[in-house]
DNA sequence: TTAGGTGCAAATTCTTTGCACCCTG
DNA sequence: CAGGGTGCAAAGAATTTGCACCTAA
């Protein structure tokens, strides 16, 4: 479990609590620790994770605090979901290289494809943590069917 | 929905029956169903809009037997699925923009910073699709602690 | 004070499993 | 014909929600 520089946590926290602030959102003991939970780790846990972990300082924490808490958070962009978030598991019957687009208001992930994408050459940071197998990229934005309208 | 060419489907089929052959698997009518309809449309759908579409042509297909094709058409490496599969939502509290390397066998999903891959220049084929937020580059492959053993 | 937040337990939703019958190879 | 595959129904997980009490602002 990669951990976070101090300097870096005490950086996260100040602009969680100017966040939830500005948000008028409640600055909770859960929601503190919660949090300071998400700051501190670099691996990213799911939600019984966190509520495990957080427990151990929280004992009356539960799980649907926690549940609610990380969604909160994701809203007000303080997290983010690894992978599709609130969905199920999708399938892709693709099996050539690909890389994708999605779009983040309706969900569309479309296939694309692009040589120089296929190409991207492995940083020597990656080198240290394993043996790459494929390199997908992703890009996020806006379809233009959502980007019409709004 | 993005079609796939009939060309591009019959190949697959084909690639499909293949592969069910080599395994010793058996071709039944509601696999080859289940997985045509992979093959056929390009979006990724999950395991229920998957029962929704075949059961038109198949009434009394079941939701669990979907299900039970889908991870089995995964596991032969005919299907892949779209993020984290069989895992729950994980959270990732790193807002700075990073990339993900991710371990294929234990799960491990570990941060990097790259300037190169956050400075790719995006194709104009996405161009076409919407416009572009942010580009995350995922790199599978096997972690030096899975590596080592097997 | 008071509106929003929490904990509990129950409800939902999604996915998997046990079992008897069916069909491919 | 035999063993895997399917459909059904029920079980299991994961996540969300209703409600009464609590607490930050």
């Amino acid at each position: 479990m990669s951990q976070i520089s101090p300097t870096e946590v005490k950086q996260r926290m100040e602009c969680y609590k100017e966040v939830c602030h500005n948000a008028g959102v409640k600055l909770t003991h859960q929601r503190l620790e919660i949090y300071r939970e998400m700051a501190t780790t670099g691996d990213h846990p799911d939600a019984d994770i966190v509520f495990k972990r957080v427990r151990k300082r929280l004992p009356t924490m539960s799980l649907d605090t926690v549940y609610r808490t990380l969604w909160l958070l994701t809203d007000l962009g303080l997290i983010t979901t690894l992978g599709p978030s609130r969905e199920r598991t999708r399938f892709d019957a693709n099996l050539k290289h690909h890389h994708h687009f999605k779009c983040v208001n309706c969900g569309l992930t479309q296939d694309f494809y692009n040589d120089e994408f296929d190409a991207i050459p492995i940083p020597d940071s990656v080198q240290a943590i394993g043996s790459v197998d494929v390199t997908r990229v992703e890009i996020r934005g806006i379809c233009h069917k959502c980007g019409g309208k709004g």
